[in-house]
DNA sequence: CAAACATATGATTGATTGTTCATATGTTAG
DNA sequence: CTAACATATGAACAATCAATCATATGTTTG
């Protein structure tokens, strides 16, 4: 089922040349890889995971999020900071208050998604 | 517009707490939101993105990956070890060699999505 | 059986990262 | 302007992790 005139040594040497010159040619640019991985590390993080979660549900500010998962105000508006980066979430001023709400479908999308991969 | 008579004091001991009660009741398990980030970080490396994203056009034995990837052998292995412990990836024997392919479309459609985010 | 080969694994190490503590920025009330 | 408050930020430290090196497992060929 593999077999496509390819040598089967490898060490470096002999791979299956033909299959991985075509993976090659469709790989898109690194740098669209990087980017894609950094996303994903965005979500890999379980306090990040539930400050997303939460704000499936509502709009919060950052003393609610603390209150919510008891953890401390900067540990919030520090993962705030890294989700406001990779545009999963987007922050809304009144005053001294900062509220956060997801920033658009995606990211309810990729969470819900995930959901069905963990729930098998 | 987020006005629920709540008390707008805060430092743990004032937040909307209306919302707060609603939506911790609303959150998933903490094991299952735990689980959800150990699956978005096992998406999180440009190494196993590459690695998946190549399984996205063929299947692909240990040596060609480590070629296609410029890695060692030992490195992809490893790599590849994470990706079947998040069942993103299967396994196929023939002989000496190992052929990996992706495990469902859960990983397709995953990977996909995270693409049209990163693309705006 | 022994040698060659493909893959897997254990230990180590340099780099990354999440939390904490202290402090800064910016806003509102008096 | 000053005090109280909500959030943001910088430095530091512990924990996690990916690549490397060396070696083990398991398969095929002669």
């Amino acid at each position: 089922m593999a077999e496509n005139g390819d040598i089967e040594r490898c060490g470096f040497l002999c791979v299956h040349e033909d299959t991985v010159r075509l993976v090659t040619e469709q790989m898109p640019d690194d740098e669209k890889l990087y980017d894609l991985a950094e996303l994903f590390k965005v979500f890999g993080d379980s306090t990040r995971i539930k400050i997303l979660y939460a704000l499936f549900e509502a709009e919060l500010c950052v003393c609610d999020i603390a209150q919510l998962l008891g953890l401390t105000q900067s540990a919030v508006s520090h993962q705030l900071r890294v989700l406001k980066a990779g545009r999963l979430v987007k922050p809304r001023k009144e005053g001294k208050t900062v509220f956060y709400s997801l920033a658009d479908d995606h990211v309810r999308t990729l969470i819900a998604q995930g959901m069905e991969h963990i729930e098998e």
